[in-house]
DNA sequence: CAAGGAAATGACAACGTCGACAATTTTCAT
DNA sequence: ATGAAAATTGTCGACGTTGTCATTTCCTTG
């Protein structure tokens, strides 16, 4: 392998100066820079991170670790957003999953360790309050997409799913909704409770009675092995006299069944029932016709700001802990109707 | 930081005997190792990669390049099965992501080699034909769900297409359907010509013509804004008199469209049209109902091969470029009834 | 033209690890 | 007990880079 030497002899000049050029320092002659960058190019010389860390002790790498990775897909795009970063940055990322297992999440720490990473970024798929394996370790790191458990304080980048869901609930209930169903999330989604919170909220609000609202549970158990009642919750609030005007889905994929339902009730979307999503989890909600109408969740921002805020945890050494936290965008397409 | 040094003199041994416990080389007692592996709990020792790295030359690191991630977002699971081999092996991951921009890609080659990767798993989202940038890299690559347009050979491993939609035909065929449905994938994917082809064979081989076919085209254009033909095409098809028993979906998630533009016209599924996917998209697959019978996209043994094979190409050392293909496993659930 | 200072360049060591080889100790058959 | 082989342990240097400090060259100014 080519190295700093090599182009150093080929240049005509030594070690320091070739180093000097490659990191852009000042005090190289424009000549001498020229003819280094030359003796570059001809040797295909590409500086050795390995070296370069051992001297530095700053790998320029930051650690992702993930737990589920395949559950929500879309939150694959928190993972662009921080290679997006890395990328226009020059920092490099090093992946693992712990697919959940506490065992091997501590292993991956130990592996991020191995390789000096700068900082660590902890990623889950889905909304949630953790408790990563790194209470012993001192390396700064930012939480993606969920909450520590533990009192001891690391920055969290959340979803704003409480705004997120005020802002479907206004958007029915401007358009003259008054009976409105809601078929929950899993409850052990952090979004669940927050989401269901706006609801209701925003409801009474507008001064609607619990009554107007028809509230069903639309699935339960541990993720990737619930039990599905989202069907069934559906056709039974769409059969009730007096049905809802509208069905909120606690997210975009149950808005499958809801849409499903209805139909086979021969019912017509919107005209008849109006139905919104959450997460445009694009893949189901450009695929529905209509088209659904949703709150964007902001992963690919997740991981974009994730990164950002990490990088600055890392140079300026100071952890102030504290949560942010991200506004979901409604999309409005074409599966609600105005009264 | 705690090195092998501190480590040696805490355990009162030379560097080179710790070194031999880090790696269980023999020619260690019981008894040096002992005291060693104390020395290295107590200080909170872990090795150095990067050092390790520039003595030896490899870095038992693999890198992963991919294209666009969110498009398919189950493809994921091809990084999911590559972590899990690495994780089992004791390689690391470094993950960078193109934007399928050909200058962004170049880029990452070169940070890649920066880190003295030892091998390249060359990624794609959707099954198709590529053209690397990398032809004047020697680094070992493996090229997983898509194939090299260029003659230099490459190693790559590919889904089975061809067989997933025969079977998928089969299946059909042998439940009695005789007038079959077709709504073909985007013609930029590998797939759709694949498994068109396969439909028309298979379809033929049991004895049905051509006019028993009814083959529309459901999407097309780039990928990530494609026009969507899907439900326009599955109500004409519905509406034809002598309409199909069933219909063939090019993926899961048209086949959403599908299920909507049948329940519109009234009409039962499976009872009045049965319908089948591909991808075994779960997010999909499992929320429709009911649910869909498709074949098994098998991206996660994609991911876990293509490694082992990286690694296998590494250390041999020989190049002999193939193409492997996995085949899609048949998933059965209820879309489907017999005649 | 000399003196002083700034700019340009280089020599060398050190980062953490392990391979090559040397030195020391133990084991064991005679 | 003795020598040889085997097992154990250690010394040293090199990997590619950059920080520290020294040296050389150039320029400015009186």
């Amino acid at each position: 392998m080519v190295s700093i030497v090599s182009v150093a002899k080929a240049a005509g000049v030594s070690n320091k100066t070739v180093s000097r050029v490659i990191n852009g320092e000042p005090h190289v002659t424009e000549d001498t820079r020229e003819r280094v960058e030359k003796a570059i190019r001809d040797l295909g010389y590409i500086p050795n991170m390995a070296a370069r860390q051992i001297r530095s002790s700053r790998s320029n790498t930051f650690g992702i670790i993930t737990d589920y990775v395949s559950t929500t897909p879309y939150s694959v795009d928190i993972v662009r957003g921080i290679q997006d970063w890395a990328n226009t940055h020059g920092k490099s990322i090093l992946m693992a999953n712990s697919g959940g297992l506490p065992e091997r999440e501590a292993e991956i720490w130990k592996m991020f360790q191995s390789h000096r990473i700068d900082g660590v970024l902890y990623v889950t798929m889905y909304h949630r309050v953790v408790d990563p394996e790194a209470g012993d370790v001192s390396i700064p790191t930012v939480m993606i997409n969920c909450r520590p458990q533990t009192s001891e304080l690391l920055p969290s980048i959340e979803p704003d799913d409480f705004q997120g869901a005020r802002d479907l609930t206004r958007y029915l209930l401007e358009r003259g909704h008054r009976r409105i169903g809601y078929i929950r999330l899993n409850p052990i989604l952090l979004g669940a409770e927050l989401r269901l919170d706006a609801f209701r909220r925003t409801a009474k609000e507008f001064g609607l009675a619990e009554s107007d609202l028809s509230i069903r549970l639309g699935m339960e158990g541990p993720v990737g092995a619930e039990e599905n009642y989202v069907f069934a919750a559906a056709s039974e609030i769409l059969q009730q006299k007096d049905r809802p005007t509208a069905i909120m889905s606690g997210n975009d994929e149950m808005a499958i069944q809801i849409y499903i339902a209805a139909l086979t009730l021969g019912l017509r979307i919107p005209q008849d029932v109006s139905i919104v999503g959450f997460d445009d989890f694009r893949t189901v909600s450009l695929a529905l016709k209509p088209e659904l109408t949703t709150a964007a969740l902001p992963y690919y921002d997740l991981g974009f700001q994730g990164a950002e805020w990490l990088n600055s945890v890392i140079s300026e050494e100071k952890v102030r802990a504290s949560r942010r936290v991200i506004s979901c965008k409604l999309v409005e397409r074409t599966s609600v109707c105005a009264l």
